[in-house]
DNA sequence: ACCGGATGAGTTATCGTTAACGTAATTTGA
DNA sequence: TCAAATTACGTTAACGATAACTCATCCGGT
């Protein structure tokens, strides 16, 4: 947190090395053009003077930032860092910096949010929408040229996706609740307006209808511990008796857990529990709980790789389909087991 | 993710309004200089042609980035979302964007991003250092302008701090677990290069020592669930018998109550067991652990209000110091009570 | 000697925006 | 009523960097 040193420009250097701008241009982006002599006198003057580009200026001739923006609902749930790191580790090896921006609020937010976002003139923009409904996506995504949605579509030329196949997963997840022996369900179904709770919903229909069942109660909340918590309680209060309940996420699960044990109804006893993207935490409750793996870390890393290759003009795949897996846990099998 | 509309300029908007740039960038800017009439054909021009203003160009003419650089050890650490929380929500209201670092591995790493926030003209940085070595930490603080450092120090010129008083938090625990009859402690303190974890396991033995008693053990560890389940593991294997474990913080804590649990010793029966940051997991898992408070919204949002203060060259106090809080818990007190 | 082509380096013109200053036209005040 | 102040704009020149071009110089081959 030093003074008021007056920025050090590539003027200075080529005036310490005595030569001209571009000159110092030149050998500072390893771009030849000057005598190994030559080279080593701006090395050294840029050494010297502790040279460092402005990357505004470089950006603005050269239009291209080398900034990716992030759009998270919420830093704070469990799922989104590792998002985050997974694409921070394939900009940082690609040259890129990386600018989160969390949401929290509304929908206009989210608009907001990105148009900020694009004013900055980030290169592209991984945007893990929530709320926004996908008729106000299209006008929104039209402004930016390339962005990568996480967990929702779009028409093939605003956007492409990487998405998990949350069906599939419902599926394994019913399967394997029909197989301990349940056979009354009851949904915590996430947020309405989310792409994944009707992903995942109709996973779990299509699987309970092949058998001739239908969930019990479907009942939408936040898609947090409280929110389970709420949601759960609410369903077990009605007195009707559930096998299973079948969450959101494991934050629901969470939740439903303590409400659970709340109204003193035993997990795995005498309901079962399965969430969904296995954080942590779902392996620290007692039970532990049974939940569909997403491989987070993965979804970030694959939705980066994708959005480099839109913005250097590559091929690429319209969709990218990432599978969740059954990580069988306390909460739906009995402990004795 | 439109195709090639070449960028709508201030020139674009002029010419369409029939006045000069100066003209529209003074009413962007609501800066007057324009009649009312001339403004709304100004305005609406801009609306036409759906103008939005490269903040590159503005940063560069105007040397003002209203971009901040937060820089977190790990951001899926339940502890860091939280503070980029709190500072995000400052910046947006006075109109900056965060730009995220999460650094990981080296301390090095640590050093190159700082260097990238300079380059890419952050306006200031708010500086979650970890690894790095005190000494190493002046030469980069000097390259840079505005800097907040969040539990850390530095010299009054380099950098400004928010800080949680580690050394009071660990009395109060040392107190309470004293309270409860605990004489013989283990300290899992955490890394040896944080400056948190000298300063809580200062603030023990300050407080054991005014009782004349020392901590039977103490060890380092990683400031995570693993690392504090290999610590707690390696203390109790050694035969040697606790009453308390203070752990760096919860993550540790459930660390070291799931190695309790693999040895069958009873929390908090046969050892009691407290912890740092009150995370969620922290009252998630069987028993609750027992942790001292930390209000890490409230850390981001006075960084950044410092922060900012810095920026506008406003007095600001040199430190800011914010009490941790005693939250008693199942992993202290016998579930009878 | 002379020409063609590397090679090393300088010139010029932007990128999109704003600071600083300039200049008419209009308003104000005593 | 007329100078002084104010209003409403326009001009010019940067901010720091780079693309694209130009221009010497040098070297070998014929």
């Amino acid at each position: 947190m030093a003074q008021n040193e007056s920025p050090v420009t590539l003027e200075d250097v080529a005036h310490l090395a005595g030569v001209s701008r571009m000159t110092v241009s030149r050998v500072l982006n390893n771009r030849g053009g000057a005598s190994d002599e030559t080279q080593k006198r701006i090395r050294d003057a840029a050494e010297k003077l502790n040279y460092r580009p402005n990357a505004m200026a470089r950006s603005l001739k050269s239009r291209r930032s080398y900034t990716i923006g992030v759009i998270v609902p919420d830093i704070s749930n469990p799922f989104f860092p590792e998002i985050f790191r997974g694409a921070e580790s394939v900009a940082q090896s690609h040259g890129y910096t990386l600018i989160l921006s969390n949401v929290v609020e509304s929908a206009d937010r989210e608009a907001e949010i990105f148009d900020k976002l694009v004013a900055q003139q980030v290169d592209g923009i991984i945007w893990c929408s929530a709320r926004m409904p996908s008729d106000a996506l299209a006008p929104v995504l039209a402004t930016a040229q390339s962005v990568v949605l996480v967990n929702r579509e779009a028409a093939p030329d605003l956007a492409r996706s990487v998405v998990v196949d949350y069906a599939l997963g419902a599926r394994l997840g019913v399967d394997h609740l029909l197989a301990i022996g349940a056979r009354r369900f009851g949904v915590i179904a996430g947020p309405e307006w989310a792409f994944g709770a009707h992903a995942r919903l109709d996973g779990v229909k299509e699987a309970l209808g092949a058998h001739g069942i239908a969930p019990n109660a479907i009942l939408f909340c936040d898609p947090t511990i409280e929110g389970g918590n709420t949601a759960a309680a609410s369903l077990l209060a009605q007195g009707e008796r559930f096998d299973a309940l079948i969450c959101y996420n494991d934050l629901t699960a969470v939740g439903a857990l303590m409400a659970c044990r709340n109204l003193g109804i035993d997990v795995p006893g005498d309901v079962a529990l399965i969430g969904f993207d296995d954080i942590d935490l779902a392996q620290l409750v007692t039970p532990t709980i049974t939940s569909l793996g997403v491989p987070r870390y993965e979804i970030g890393r694959s939705a980066m790789a994708m959005l480099l290759k839109i913005i250097n003009r590559e091929p690429a795949e319209q969709k990218l389909v990432l599978q969740p897996k059954l990580l069988v846990r306390g909460s739906t099998v009995r402990s004795s087991a």
